[in-house]
DNA sequence: TATACTGTGTATATAAACATATACACTATA
DNA sequence: TATAGTGTATATGTTTATATACACAGTATA
């Protein structure tokens, strides 16, 4: 499976943290079952154009927040988590980043109405995947 | 006028940015006309308990970007801006973080018409302003 | 009109967080 | 046992945030 892993260097955002929430994201929405093997800190530095340590960094936090496991010499592998537990993640994180969506509009002096007609017409630009009804 | 601006401790994005970004939108959403002044740097970070020096570097960032003046001894205002540029800044702006809210709910798996009720209920629950039709 | 005071922005030095290059250690296997 | 894959550790530079001390502008008043 390509992963759909995409960073951004010009975001304030650290790096880390953006690879740690984009596999947050494909965990928690169960894109990646328990025991996938995850890129190897190389593969992905390569592959984003960023330092190994990096990678490492954002591997260590997956970890201890408990969504991977590494063995040394062998790789990293998704945890086991429990059902719930992911939904929980999967719910909050989206809630949370469209209400910050939804403030920054209204800082620029959007009113609801043009809010969600903007919304509509962004999302409308998103091709239908194979999952959609 | 009693300035809506809020920042997050916690999140990753550096505090000096999210002044900067929230005075954009103030500005270019036109809730600070040209010459309006801003909060001494002094009251800022008082006001968002944070150090003299954040505020500062954000109030540069402000400047070097054109949208604030600051005069020793005097204060910070808000600059001239040609009413197409603020537009411009204002568009741009809201639809690049709603497409990153729905291109993380994608992440997280979520299909078009899920993301659509999902944001729908959210907007739902904020109050309508003055501004709204 | 001198000067003290209180407001404003400015500069220097320091610590913590973020990102890196380079060298090291473990695991599997040809 | 050599080699190519995996993760790990050390030292270093850059970015972010801070405390503290400095300089300029306006004003009250002796």
């Amino acid at each position: 499976m390509e992963l759909p892993i995409k960073i951004s260097k010009d975001s304030r955002e650290p790096i880390y943290h953006q690879i740690v929430n984009q596999f947050k994201a494909l965990i928690a929405g169960g894109q990646l079952p328990t025991g996938t093997p995850l890129p190897s800190i190389r593969a992905l530095s390569k592959d984003l154009e960023i330092s190994i340590i990096t990678t490492r960094r954002a591997y260590q936090d997956l970890e201890v927040q408990g969504f991977i496991k590494t063995l040394q010499g062998k790789g990293t592998f998704v945890a086991e988590l429990a059902d719930d537990l992911k939904q929980e993640v999967k719910v909050s994180s989206v809630h949370k980043i469209m209400e910050n969506a939804i403030n920054t509009a209204i800082n620029y002096d959007y009113n609801l109405e043009q809010i969600k007609d903007i919304f509509l017409e962004i999302l409308h630009t998103y091709p239908k995947g194979k999952g959609d009804n």
